[in-house]
DNA sequence: GAATCGCCAGCATACGTACA
DNA sequence: TGTACGTATGCTGGCGATTC
């Protein structure tokens, strides 16, 4: 087992390589721990400000609704350990129908612009959204094959389904106004789950699918999709921002 | 190449507002 | 007071771009 001076060579320029190689990777082993210590340095911060913040805000806000009973589905998944009174205030709990729930401390955009309703929904946002956008170009492919089979109602024409949907609207609202804590979660308030959902991970930036999945919803695509143009829709309207591609963030984080 | 994401278009529904 | 209209919201689906 002689080995052949090229074999030599070979393994005493591997060692001189990787001796070469060994002081940067250390190196880099440094630069890494130093970044990391930065990083849980800057992570301790942000959540001891947060922690105060909270306290300081449950402090200065009077805790909202305090008798009211959190009957709140438990998120799948995440049922939090914490106290579920502020989320689900967030959340909305949206019930009694037009009652607006006074978490005025995060107003819609809109009321602060005061193109609010009454009910103190935004009313510009969807008519400046749609002014910025060119034009309701159709696409071609797109409009004409789909027509979805009508989700709860017969098929019916659009025009017909409109003025139909006047007279069964007042009956579904005063019946939503009679018993909507029951509607509530499931049909209303996608948009107050995410924000509480955002707000709860305001140190985290989330993905459409994670919130999707926060909300006990199922990851399917549909789902997803979604959990993402409500989430698209609090960005626009600065309720949330965007940490990067496919990541959301409560503007609070 | 598959999976995921962003954007867009459109429908259904709920609700508020204006008006006859 | 009832209705028409406007708007917000939830949802679905297609397509191109981007990432893995």
């Amino acid at each position: 087992m002689t080995s052949t001076p090229t074999a030599t060579h070979s393994i005493e320029a591997t060692t001189a390589l990787l001796q070469a190689e060994l002081p940067q990777l250390e190196e880099q082993q440094i630069t890494l721990q130093k970044e990391l210590a930065a990083v849980s340095e800057r992570l301790e911060t942000v959540r001891a400000a947060l922690a105060a913040l909270s306290a300081l805000s449950a402090t200065v806000v009077p805790a909202p609704r305090a008798a009211e009973p959190v009957v709140e589905p438990p998120l799948a998944e995440e049922v939090p350990a914490e106290p579920v009174t502020d989320v689900a205030a967030a959340a909305g709990e949206p019930v009694t129908g037009s009652a607006v729930p006074d978490d005025t401390a995060e107003l819609p955009p809109a009321v602060e612009d005061g193109t609010a309703t009454k009910s103190g929904r935004p009313r510009a946002s969807r008519k400046s959204a749609a002014a910025s956008k060119p034009s309701k170009a159709k696409r071609p492919t797109a409009s004409a094959s789909r027509r979805r089979p009508a989700k709860n109602a017969p098929t019916t024409p659009a025009k017909s389904v409109k003025s139909k949907a006047k007279t069964a609207g007042t009956a579904r609202r005063s019946a939503a106004s009679t018993a909507p804590a029951e509607a509530a979660p499931e049909s209303g308030g996608l948009t107050e789950q995410v924000i509480a959902v955002l707000t709860r991970h305001a140190d985290t930036a989330l993905r459409a699918r994670d919130v999707a999945q926060a909300l006990g919803r199922d990851d399917s695509a549909g789902n997803i999709n979604t959990v993402r143009s409500t989430l698209d829709r609090l960005v626009a309207t600065s309720r949330a921002h965007r940490a990067g591609r496919g990541l959301y963030q409560s503007p609070t984080g």
